[in-house]
DNA sequence: ATGAAAGCGCTAACAC
DNA sequence: GTGTTAGCGCTTTCAT
């Protein structure tokens, strides 16, 4: 092995195994097209060099990076404390994102494709997404990370996938493929579940003032359980939160639980996190759930199921996005699929659990879920 | 905006503005050395033609990428069936790689970095490692994930440091950070509290025939706490699987049950999956756990609390471990640190759960954990 | 089967 | 402040 300063190239390579760099690089990009005497001298040299390709050369030259990339916001809620970061080492911290990676990689890995992650951290002029675009083949977005334009831009010369964000303006040139959730459909089996199974009359729906087309898709299908069943409910959620996080989540409940009047008999949640932040609320003011009010969340995250009593939710599969994302990249990059963008809208799953009324149910036996 | 064929350059740029095309770069890496008007007509210029800075270009020329790197073994379960792919959506598949990886990421975000992730599905000619090194300023590996001499080779010319797996060679010219967990003092406690506080006499162990450095130290710390205790156990594990997933410690529990003399009166499993699939095993035989035997895994991950029942353990700090690579390789990247490469030791954690006959400690309110 | 040469798009001196 | 000019390390025709 030799060692001597700069990284080796091609022309160290060549040089050392007395052919050109046009073999050298013949060699691993295909093999078969060098005689085997001369390819093992070349990785015979390769290797005593050190020698690495450059992925950014290979890039440059090949106009493709076998990358695939996920840009996502910076929404991890503060771990600087001791104690949060303990627990932070811990499935109940699982993000949103966390899932849709997980799904990503996966995905990308039948393919072939490495995955490059990068969070929103506000940065300089260089926006994130001009690094991730500027090194993959093609990336996927989480709704509300990008302004719009931008990626509008990207998207003329690369493949970009929006997730979870329903189109934004339909007149706008829109040349990004979407990923969706069925969060109408979602919200309203709950209530509906809620109405007809528990007989929930007064349900009260706590929403987010943030401009969520998420959390507006959720409420609209909340009114239209509400509607079909002849239960009255006004036009609006009832309380409109800043966030969306457990703290505005115990507010919320406080002043549901304060106001003048007949107490709701359900707290519909526009998110997990902040049905969870009720049921604190709720068990300091000894209210008993599902006993005197009923609690839902929408998402289906694992502290959903950790939380006593266990959270009834509407699961969004996010391993599944992560995977549908790569595939609808892989048909754009392959070729396989052109012209208009596509629409893909993913199933959700009512989760009934003790929140609601029903039955707590873990698992019997060691079971994987 | 305009739009035609191939991807603008800086050329198309400094053309459209007016500029050089080193003026248009430095609009780009050092905005405040361009005069604010010029600065503006490049900006407007580029955002029309949709021009994305080229990253593989800008790495070649810069000699940097950004981009920080991990490849991991692809050890995932099998979840071809459908019932598995359900519960894959799930925090419970969560897996060892996917906390590194968080934590990996979140450590690159601070430092502004972003986080290239590949697995190590063996491909052709161009191993993994050499796709991720060539992409990356530098990176961390998974032990066993690649061939020790490949990352000799590579770490001569970036940094890159070894996760989890204990300095292999002295005697080689090893030039790699090495961040480890304490397996040796974790699984001596965990068989400590087995033999002093649960009356174990002859507990079993089950590890891997794997050349696993990780699973050698577990079985030496078992070893050392049976010897102290005067336990008396053989010098091998009593069995030794061959991919340590849920299938082959099922496998294992079977064996141990049906073979003569007395079954044990302990499951020690050199990790978790495999401990849960033994406690899968011996559900269908009826073999109570702790009542019959007392059954332990190692490495904390999130399913060990869900089972039932629940999973008594050694928790490894992941998170702790991708953030401590990052800082390694940021030390070395920055020059803060050069010279000998260093070894970080993690300590861990005994969790003691239903599945050594201590109590269950599900949160009682709605706790966060 | 192998070599020669022309880029790929950008950064970084160095001049002006 | 801005322009000129070399490369960075590789892939890729096109010859041979």
């Amino acid at each position: 092995m030799t060692d001597s300063g700069a990284a080796p190239t091609v022309y160290d390579v060549a040089e050392r195994s007395g052919v050109s760099i046009a073999t050298v690089s013949r060699v691993y990009r295909n093999p078969e097209s060098v005689r085997p005497e001369t390819r093992e001298r070349v990785l015979a040299a390769a290797r005593d060099l050190g020698y690495v390709p450059s992925g950014n050369a290979r890039g440059l030259a090949s106009r493709s990076t076998g990358v695939l990339g996920l840009c996502f916001p910076d929404s991890s809620d503060p771990d600087t404390d001791a104690e949060a970061a303990e627990a932070a080492d811990d499935d109940a911290a699982m993000l949103y994102s966390d899932q849709i990676i997980r799904g990503m990689e996966r995905a990308a890995r039948r393919h072939g494709y490495a995955l490059l992650i990068a969070a929103s951290l506000k940065d300089g002029p260089e926006s994130l997404v001009a690094k991730v675009a500027g090194r993959v083949d093609g990336f996927a977005v989480l709704a509300r990370t990008v302004p719009t334009v931008e990626l509008e831009v990207i998207s003329r010369r690369q493949p970009v996938v929006m997730l979870a964000g329903p189109r934004e303006s339909l007149d706008t040139a829109d040349r990004l493929d979407h990923i969706e959730v069925a969060n109408f459909d979602g919200q309203r089996e709950l209530t509906r579940h809620l109405i007809e199974d528990h007989g929930v009359r007064r349900p009260a729906y706590i929403g987010s003032s943030e401009e969520s087309p998420d959390a507006e898709a959720r409420f609209r299908g909340f009114l239209a359980a509400c509607r079909d069943a002849g239960v009255e409910v006004g036009g609006e959620p009832v309380v409109r939160v800043g966030t969306m996080t457990q703290a505005e989540g115990a507010r919320a409940a406080e002043v549901l639980c304060e106001r003048a009047g007949e107490r709701p008999d359900a707290f519909v949640f526009a998110n997990d996190q902040m049905a969870v932040g009720a049921l604190h609320a709720l068990e300091r003011r000894r209210v008993k759930v599902p006993g005197d009010v009923v609690v839902t969340g929408f998402d289906g995250i694992p502290l959903s199921r950790l939380v006593r009593p266990s959270l009834t939710t509407v699961h969004q599969p996010m391993l599944r996005m992560g995977e549908a994302a790569v595939e609808l990249l892989v048909e754009r990059l392959s070729g396989s699929r052109t012209g208009d963008p596509v629409s893909v809208m993913l199933p959700v799953t009512v989760v009934r659990r003790a929140s609601c009324g029903c039955g707590d149910e873990e698992p019997a036996g060691p079971g994987e879920r």
